[in-house]
DNA sequence: CGGGATCCGTTATGATACTG
DNA sequence: CAGTATCATAACGGATCCCG
């Protein structure tokens, strides 16, 4: 095997390798431990429970986090990553590592991309 | 450590770090070197053009692969990994070996969860 | 408190036809 | 060959109401 093995749409559909968009930010949440639905829900901000609910669900169905439910009064759930899960956890930081690393550099092409545009055509090159 | 520093919604957009459903598989594809659209279209299976299309040019203005295009005919466009694209294929050829070492564990486990209709206190799917 | 059910607008993606 | 334009649809995400 010629370590020829790009990434292919099974590979990609089988698990999930492309996240919600709130995958990986739940992820990091969970570094320091276990967290409660509504203590993940103030910690992300702007997520809305359902979309909170969904991600978790997936999480737990794929086998990343746990949930543990207690039937007190009120309810009590936690979520904790799994192994599974803080090696997904690592994975998550690598990219977070190369957005920090790289963002200026992205802006910047972005930037300068956005403004090509305005200007006729796309330069060309002869061979 | 700290380590105080989760993946933000912020990060998230501003490097699109949440990548649509070809963007690590295009990256992946173009690891041997420069590839021309068809090429890639033919070597991706069931993508379509317009999602290639879309897919490159945004690869392209975040500068992660270069556009060389010839006034030629038939015109040829070729498309390469820049310095900043080597970087993320490496991100994506990490998120590949997880997905390769632990797909048979996230596939038993969402199997697991699926059969589990009745557990502790989820149990309200009859009506 | 945790989260299911529903409605609904936004985005993502695909099929198809056409062009320089 | 390498796109662009248009239309249709599916997936995503948020808002709201409801329940154990």
């Amino acid at each position: 095997m010629s370590t020829q093995l790009p990434i292919d749409s099974q590979t990609n559909e089988m698990l999930e390798v492309r996240p919600g968009k709130w995958t990986l930010v739940v992820i990091s949440e969970l570094r320091d431990g276990s967290r409660r639905f509504n203590e993940l829900r103030r910690a992300l901000g702007g997520i809305s429970q359902k979309s909170l609910t969904t991600t978790l669900r997936d999480l737990e169905r794929d086998g990343y986090i746990s949930r543990s439910a207690f039937a007190t009064i009120p309810p009590r759930v936690d979520y904790a990553l799994t192994a599974l899960g803080e090696e997904l956890l690592e994975l998550a930081d690598g990219w977070r590592r190369f957005a920090l690393r790289n963002r200026a550099h992205v802006v910047a092409a972005r930037i300068r991309f956005d403004g090509l545009g305005t200007s006729v055509s796309i330069h060309v090159e002869e061979e």
